[in-house]
DNA sequence: CAGACTTAGCTAAACGATTAGCCGAGATGA
DNA sequence: TCATCTCGGCTAATCGTTTAGCTAAGTCTG
């Protein structure tokens, strides 16, 4: 690896000459400033990031801390993060916390020692003391993305749950469903607890209410959402519709349902929040409300960027993105006589 | 952020004593030892990666550039490789080079910026001058993943993509179709080759040839496969079924399908390699070869740390991974008279 | 007991950049 | 002519570690 000296010394120049030819931080006559470029050509040299690093605390680096990485949902959240990240000139540190909160605690410690200038963190849980914006003084610029914790100061990017799991659940309702059940996520993450109240919201605002057994909630996972679904669709009296937290969990309802020979819709309509992209050549197709997670991240990482360079304490800003729905075919009208199995 | 020099000074011994006992690199006294303990401790000091990292040309980080990380087959190789990265004490640093060469230049250039210690490559093309392993005489450890360029002196983990293309095939043929057609990707990435190879010769090994017509290539994407399905099979004398080069490919063809109201298996029976996790509730189930992605990326990370740790020259080592047939409903046997549409 | 080894711990020189502060030459003005 | 100012470019300190090499004190050995 060419250095700066090897680079000053070939153009015959200090190094400072030469780190100002580079960074443009200071006039440099035009003599003096082609023979630097040609020498950095010739040298092929690239200013080390460890020394810049070093010098004046930045990396250059943010981190994304996600729950889930196996989780289509995240998946695209970082590539869209990738991307956002990148037109900003930062690049992309990629942590998957599994939703354990011992894990989230040891990456945040890694993201410090790696010194982020950043973090966005879809924290796994209510309660993580851990989370310490600040350590030693200076804050950790944070943006908390898709779930919040209580009692933090840091800038998070939501969507709506309430309206999600509301407008879910009244379509079902506008279909003339009335036995409707719910499949959540952990009730301790505010996305599976929001789109919950939402749903049960909008069943209270039509004088209904679901019968408990038909409220279940589990990992945000496909095959916890598949054990689930069968477990409360082998009971006798099973809901005609299913409102459920998120889309993999749809998929694993899908499964179950595929498994145990019932259809959809004709047997159940499922409705969701989130959804997994693509699959709209098959059958059937999910009618969900979905986020725009590309604004929605490019807004984190605005608010981020701004947090960094702004240094100072900020107000936290909060920012909610509302969701929308989107009909496919996996709800039918609620038939006239319920044919039980 | 306390220094090291910090604790040195309220531990009341030198700097070195501070390093040797935080790296365990030499013997110190127990009393001096707990002395420095405790000190770190009090000031919560985490030794600065920088730093570290200027001193030894080490950074911990290993980059990851993808050729398109919208595409869920590579977001599941970053979910892997992010574990397996960090297994090993690394961290991850994630790039998106959208199938565009000169992105991936500029962003190879990054990673040698960064001081990646080493990179997992899926190149975006065949003929990449930029992709020089050896920048001023040390060579940068690359591991190349899924596709391979050629004259390349890289470690290279991919799987067997003619055997893909044939295993897939020779189950349509095995159902009796024998008009077949295939949509694969860009040609000169060795994936779409190899598979497309694989599937004439399966043909060829009974005595057939697919229509030129039927036989197309496109983006690996979603919507391009869409397009070029729908002009395949809007022409009379339609294949009786597909072999399709990847998943989201496979995913734009049903749609494709649904769109025309055709459906699958009934009108067209579909096989692909590689497939979208979790979909398995969905109908049709895809009939596909599927990969073996998180033994490859354990494999490429196992590779690379080798590389790294080794230093040296090393004889480039070739990894070939063999797809497996997974059976789902996607492909029906050939209706004896073939309904024209 | 003197010389030769050990050894715990210290001093100071890197690593590769940035940058405050300095210097010397040419321009300007009194 | 001399003091002052400008300004391109250089010198050297600095960021926070690691580590080669040194020192001084203790331990053997002949």
């Amino acid at each position: 690896m060419a250095t700066i000296k090897d680079v000053a010394r070939l153009a015959g120049v200090s190094t400072a000459t030469v780190s100002a030819v580079v960074n443009d931080s200071a006039y440099v006559s035009p003599e003096l400033r082609s023979r630097v470029l040609s020498a950095v050509r010739e040298l092929q040299y690239a200013p080390s990031l460890a020394a810049r690093n070093l010098r004046h605390g930045r990396s250059q680096l943010v981190a994304i801390v996600v729950a889930d990485l196996a989780n289509p949902f995240f998946s695209r959240v970082v590539w869209a993060a990738e991307s956002a990240v990148a037109d900003w000139g930062y690049s992309l540190v990629v942590f998957n916390s599994d939703e354990k909160p011992d894990a989230e605690k040891r990456i945040l410690n890694r993201v410090r020692m790696l010194s982020c200038e950043g973090v966005i963190l879809v924290p796994v849980g209510n309660a993580n003391p851990h989370i310490k914006r600040d350590f030693d003084g200076r804050p950790m610029p944070m943006v908390l993305f898709g779930r919040t914790v209580e009692d933090e100061g840091a800038d998070t990017v939501t969507i709506d749950n309430f309206a999600a799991g509301r407008h879910a659940t009244n379509y079902l309702l506008d279909l003339g469903h009335k036995r409707i059940g719910s499949i959540t996520g952990p009730l301790h993450l505010t996305t599976a607890q929001g789109r919950l109240e939402g749903m049960l919201e909008a069943m209270r605002a039509r004088g209904l209410r679901p019968e408990p057994q038909h409220v279940r909630s589990g990992e945000f996972r496909e095959d916890a959402a598949y054990s689930v679904a069968r477990s409360l669709l082998e009971q006798p009296g099973r809901p005609t519709a299913l409102y459920v937290a998120n889309g993999v969990m749809a998929l694993g309802v899908m499964r179950a349902i595929a498994d145990m020979n019932l259809s959809c819709p004709e047997d159940i309509s499922i409705a969701s929040t989130d959804t997994i992209p693509g699959i709209g050549g098959l059958h059937p197709r999910l009618t969900r409300t979905e986020h725009p997670i590309v604004d929605m991240v490019r807004e984190a990482v605005r608010l981020l960027a701004d947090r960094i360079s702004r240094g100072g304490d900020i107000e936290p800003r909060n920012v909610v993105f509302q969701p929308a729905l989107v009909v496919g075919d996996s709800c039918a009208p609620l038939r006239p006589a319920g044919v039980e199995p």
